[in-house]
DNA sequence: CATGAATGAGCATTCATTCAT
DNA sequence: AATGAATGAATGCTCATTCAT
């Protein structure tokens, strides 16, 4: 807003706007929370201002003002919700190096998000099948191609294996969907949840999985 | 509420209700065919009553009168579309006789649905993961072991098929849920349905399900 | 709805097709009649739905179930005021003759108006001044063209009169402001309502516009 | 609130005292402008304190610390439109010294000010029309006998041509308001505006007159 | 069986205002 | 003097539901 700036005229002046956008920060990442743990709760279609106002100790007002809509809070959370996920699981494959060490990681660390970060998961799941874009297009029909960096990277493995002849030939795009779709189907379903251990899960796929993708 | 709340106020009682619960019967088969396509155009979170009643060409009223409740509609919604998926596979599935014939059917099928009752699929998709029970539970983690005669089908292949031993030896409940998965993730990712054609995808699937279960 | 209406078969069926319509018809009535009082009493910038509500005895929901809008609401106000207003003026203008007759008649029964219908007259000028077209357009600076009946039968009274030569030579359409305005003047400012008579103002108003046009 | 709220924190305080009078007169002013251009740009019912705040480029709070109100804003921009209308008509009608000199500049000076004060203009219709006493009375039925110099000096000037055996007989308050209303007319209604050049409204209106006052 | 009429509760959002800094 | 943060109250509006007819 001012011309200014950088300039710190006092130490205090560059402090008191720091301490203000560290203030609204804070604020929004707590309203981001009780978004989670809303949507965990009662679900998008309940999840109404008020209720994450609630939550989070606050008035509805508050979240207006840091948000310029409840659209804008759910796409940030969306964001932030897939961002997390996405850095946690290329955080682990990236540390591999062999193809079927990182495949393994990718099924292991996705499976295990589930189990660490529940409501961050039930949250994702509840915004991609229930939000829409202001065309009317659901979310999960959309798979943002570009975006999508988890399957790209799911992809590229794939492709690598293949390549250095470590996996034989597959239709590479149908097997990483087989996949995340046995990954989904474990996080989303709280049958196969309470019937198998994420370990046997975890263990067992990764077995189909290289049955099936063996030279 | 109940079916029997008649009070003989005349003496042909008996034909009055039956003709009461036909045409009652034909209301709520309307009303449940509103329904879906309401699903499939705007979305559970948009799918009002009064929306609902607009495509079905009556009153909202209309609705409360024939169910208790918006939640008694899409309950039963629900299981009318469950009852039609399933009987649709099932009924194909059990054409066959020899257990892989029964599997790739089973995938075949599965995946078919989408194309040929795609309003259903949608509108299915949308309840399952939209609606919840009224303790708040969401329906895609209920995954409902009792009713879901599609996965108890699943699964009693899978073990036929080990018993006779075509298949090999594989944790049926997991590599169920991978078939499972697989074919939701096709149904609702439009992502890879608009990359891969049903064909190639059902072909694949079989294929990399064949590698997995083989002896 | 119905395109077997008008056959009547049941002498009560129409019966209840036209009370219906008469409820509605009777409550669109009373709530206009409420949202005058509203704007007489509190102004335009106050006149909120629930204010119209609460003087009508209803819910703020059965005003949106009346009306598609707000919007909708203070533009059917508006023309049933102005119908009113023009329909009064009108029936009394078309009665007399003679141009200089019509004349007197016009400012005479403009001016009475806002004796006889003072909420109203309030209402009206409360909308005009203070509603908005969805482009942004302040009404009173619309000066509606081909709605205003009024000003153009004012104009037409003046032309008649200098065609027949009873009325000198003048710029029409000033004229008609001129008349229009000090007509306008004494409806709004209650300074000169409170300080000179209605008979007194029409008479010296007849008297200055009589001096102006005479040949 | 009140203006002599020092403490005497510091012993000059008298010039601090004037500093801060002096920028806070400023900042008054500053916003007053802001307030002229958002009336005239999105009109009273939409003219927000942020509104005014955004085009003054600075925060809404600080029109809440410089006016007690969001009325007090109102009313002081309300004096101050009043008091530069009321000086500029004054200005050029006591340079003349002939009444029908002045009656005529008084005219010709009123029409001239919407040509060069669009925005004061439009601002001051707006909130004539718009804003109410705390008693809930519209301004525009106030007509405020007092304060209002402009209709005094118009009647004065009747008054005199009368008295100077210039002007014939007629009722000075009714004359005054007739002009006033054709005045106010032309200067609200862009139909007449967009129709008759702002000259010819005057030179006619000024023939109106007087034929209408001549002896 | 079917509807129009009606409502209370809830929604997202804006507003004027206050307060600590 | 000035601001960002915060709120309670109010707004227009939609919704599922009820009820008399």
């Amino acid at each position: 807003m001012n011309e200014s700036e950088g300039k710190a005229k006092t130490p205090n002046e560059k402090s008191r706007k720091e301490k203000h956008s560290f203030i609204a920060e804070a604020r929004r990442e707590q309203i981001i929370e009780a978004a989670i743990q809303t949507l965990d709760e009662i679900g998008y279609v309940k999840a109404s201002l008020s209720q994450i106002a609630k939550r989070a100790g606050i008035s509805t007002a508050l979240i207006s003002y840091h948000f310029s809509d409840k659209n804008d809070l759910m796409n940030q959370l969306l964001m932030k919700l897939l961002e997390r996920f996405t850095s946690y699981i290329l955080g682990k494959v990236r540390q591999e190096e062999a193809p079927e060490r990182k495949l393994d990681t990718f099924i292991m660390a996705s499976l295990a998000y589930q189990g660490t970060h529940h409501a961050r998961n039930t949250a994702l799941i509840e915004i991609i099948f229930n939000a829409r874009t202001p065309d009317n297009i659901p979310y999960y029909k959309l798979g943002d191609d570009d975006e999508d960096q988890i399957m790209y990277e799911l992809q590229q493995i794939l492709r690598d294996g293949q390549e250095k002849g470590i996996f034989g030939t597959f239709h590479v795009e149908v097997m990483a969907n087989v996949i995340q779709g046995a990954i989904g189907e474990y996080m989303m379903n709280s049958n196969i949840t309470s019937k198998v251990e994420l370990e046997t899960y975890s263990d067992e796929l990764i077995d189909i999985v290289e049955k099936a993708i063996k030279v």
